[in-house]
DNA sequence: ACCTGAACACCGTTCAAGT
DNA sequence: ACCTGAACACCGTTCAAGT
């Protein structure tokens, strides 16, 4: 049975998709919830706090440790959840663009889901230093190199700055491909 | 002489600076710039027209072209670009969120100033791969590829994602010449 | 051309009640 | 425990005037 709270995060979680955190208004949140406008206020202490509820439960969902498959070798189970990174701030742009806004209030259960993630990122680096895929290094520093490349590629194709035509057409997960391929040497 | 027009961005720049977009009304706007609460309306189109006029104002200042200097070779002057481009990010984060934000309306001058800077930044890579200093191929896939990496690790940093302690400690700078000195080889 | 002041439709948030 | 309805202070935007 789905709680007035689960409907709420729903409901908020669709108008977010459909126009930003700025469409996420309590009074529609409520209305769609097929309650009052401030009956939000009974399961989060504002509108920051329903968005970073938000926020926490897509981080969880989109760590690499959430959608794991087995994989030929190391270095292709690492692009395959670079990829699929990139897949999902592709596809849920306004989510992407929430999770690494400015956060403030209780930030606890954000922090705690993103170290978790950094946590599964090196896992996968490492294993695939280990099979001699990647250069050697500190693997926290490699990882962070990934996903840098991972994240920018991600924003920078949401916002229409990587050339959608011409011999220079390259997409996110190109360029998340070109840079595994330059460290594999 | 400073005209409105001039004074207004100004306050709105100060107000986006100390509190992102929504700090940014119109009504404290034109209080600050000694007009009345809708005097903006005569220079601007709205809300989301006097931001995009900040936007473009900054993403033409940011421009690669515009801070050059002679340096010892391409790559030090690529990387010194680079560098430039974040330590701007990390110093104006709510400026960065703006100009890499969803635009709606019109974006004509913003579109404008993007392509200007795109092509300083070829031209930077084509030298550095003249000179044997990156390897051959595609410039503007290249350029993607380093514009994604100083993009990406400095949201990362801003939104503290990037580890500030420890062995994997990694400040956004850090990553680029990382991905520098891969690409050397 | 540039600006003002009133007005309108919103929104987040608070509060006093209701069941 | 969960919800409602009125109310308050705000904000973007429009409009009719003023100089």
């Amino acid at each position: 049975m789905e709680s007035t709270r689960d409907r709420l995060i729903a409901e908020a979680t669709t108008l977010l998709d459909a126009g930003g955190p700025a469409a996420v208004t309590l009074r529609e949140v409520g209305k769609r919830a097929g309650v009052s406008h401030n009956a939000p206020y009974k399961h989060f202490s504002g509108k920051q706090d329903l968005l970073a509820a938000i926020a926490a439960r897509d981080l969880r969902q989109q760590s690499p440790a959430a959608g794991r498959r087995r994989r030929a070798t190391p270095t292709e189970a690492l692009r395959a959840a670079l990829h699929r990174y990139v897949a999902w701030a592709v596809r849920h742009p306004q989510r992407f663009k929430l999770i690494f806004g400015a956060w403030s209030g209780d930030v606890a259960e954000l922090y705690a889901a993103a170290t978790e993630a950094r946590a599964a990122w090196i896992e996968l680096v490492v294993a695939a230093q280990d099979a001699d895929e990647l250069p050697a290094g500190d693997p926290e520093r490699l990882m962070a190199l990934l996903t840098a490349v991972a994240h920018g590629a991600a924003d920078l194709a949401l916002n229409g700055h990587l050339s959608r035509s011409g011999k220079g057409r390259a997409n996110a997960q190109d360029l998340v491909d070109d840079l595994l391929d330059y460290l594999r040497g």
